[in-house]
DNA sequence: CGGAAAGTTGACGCGGGTCAAGGAATGTGG
DNA sequence: CCACATTCCTTGACCCGCGTCAACTTTCCG
């Protein structure tokens, strides 16, 4: 199919990490122009992946990390009994793939919630990169560092948080994102349904739908579905208030 | 005190990675002999820290890794209403401060809680080195990867398993670490209290007591305070059963 | 020896899981 | 464009696992 990799061509002179409104979050943040450029060489783009889509599954060979440019993710591991852990929603900007370089498989998977642009890393010549950039590694080795925090952070939600301050501190997390990437703080569609933030969050999906029917009496949000808008921020950073890790608000600051 | 300095330097001769019996579980896991005595020579080692000595503290400058070579810690970090989370337990051959590298300052602190030899690593010389050295970049790679895996099973383990499975687990990851570092299986001392355990696995200390009770009853275990000895490992393993993530089972491998 | 910290055990109650039923939105084939 | 199925979400009723409170014992340490 020759018609095919042309396209590809014409959209690699058009999106490169340069250009990309997203670089200040992901990979390149810190890094020159000129760092930039070799970066993006190494950059693969491919088609959309369309939702229910997998960008990799536990088990599979790692061989790339990957960067979201648009769309929704969601990662996710599955136990032996079948049921699965979501274990996070990756947004623009974000990366997924970083648990898949210790051994050679992917320890998760992820999947397509909305129709995603992903620009792919591969390992190999990412570390080859590295080793000529230092500021390259540094990065690499902010965005891990970065990532075991949200994780841990995670850990003090699921161990320590009532329902109501896990779905408050949710959403919140999702509005700051959503704000950093210059969207909305208060209105937004959530890209994933009730199962996977039940999942998520450690809650029965009806404990979810339960919570958001009592945020909206309580008049801290409006929810139809899957359009959310918050409209007492105020309240509920209260609600999480002093259940944040001190010195670990990072989502918050960028 | 010139006596201490001199007292250091006899230490330095004695041990290095190169003869460290940790070195296949810490960072040098992989590296040839030439590039462990490259590393080695940027590794800083001091006096044994005292039970409830920090190692470093959440908010703290952060400019080193630190390896365990001996004794045990307690990583945790705090909420602003003063209440701990526990995010892990620190043996011999493993690292802590990773998370400290992606803004500058540690997200958690460390605590000792059984007398303990430290390697400090400064992450200057680290990065430095890893330009030079790709194989210890990537080892340094595989061991942040594996931290992240091992904190997303933490979030399975809290997000879906009863309190039963989670105590069966915690015991069976203690049984595994310490068999890959040449101990018993079976039988081991808890570096840890009743709180941290149950701080650790979400749980209340009562809870944590209760359990033990009744898996002693249930002849799984016996236990005496912090002396435990496993008696039906199996039975234990099979509480857990299809409670891990499939193709994440790195710690029973290792 | 005295006080504190760590651990155990029992009684009780609530947060949130489970089960069940039904409505609303979306997809699918005729 | 409609009938039907399926998925997603909501709401109510029930109840159990585990947290909370309290009392007591044992160990630790100055």
């Amino acid at each position: 199919m020759p018609a095919k990799s042309e396209t590809l061509k014409i959209a690699d002179i058009k999106i490169s990490c340069s250009n990309c409104s997203l670089s200040e979050l992901c990979l390149p943040h810190g890094l020159s122009g000129s760092d930039i450029e070799e970066l993006d060489k190494i950059v693969k783009r491919q088609h959309p992946y369309q939702p229910r889509q997998h960008i990799f599954r536990a088990g599979d060979q790692s061989r790339s990390l990957f960067a979201v440019r648009s769309g929704a993710l969601k990662t996710y591991c599955t136990t032996e009994n079948g049921d699965e852990q979501v274990l996070g929603f990756t947004l623009p900007g974000e990366l997924v793939g970083l648990d898949g370089m210790h051994d050679g498989t992917y320890a998760s998977s992820s999947i397509v919630l909305e129709t995603a642009s992903v620009c792919e890393l591969p390992y190999e010549r990412l570390e080859d990169l590295c080793t000529s950039l230092a500021g390259l590694n540094r990065q690499l080795m902010r965005v891990v560092s970065k990532e075991i925090s949200t994780d841990q952070g995670m850990l003090l939600l699921l161990g320590k948080r009532t329902a109501e301050e896990r779905l408050a501190a949710f959403l919140l997390s999702l509005s700051s994102r959503y704000t950093s990437r210059g969207l909305s703080a208060t209105a937004f569609n959530l890209p994933m349904s009730r199962q996977d933030i039940g999942n998520y969050l450690g809650l029965a999906i009806e404990t979810v739908s339960r919570l958001f029917a009592q945020f909206q009496k309580d008049k801290l949000l409006t929810v139809n579905r899957r359009q959310v808008v918050l409209v007492d921020i105020a309240r509920l950073r209260a609600m999480v208030e002093g259940c944040v890790a001190r010195d670990c608000e990072a989502d918050s600051h960028r």
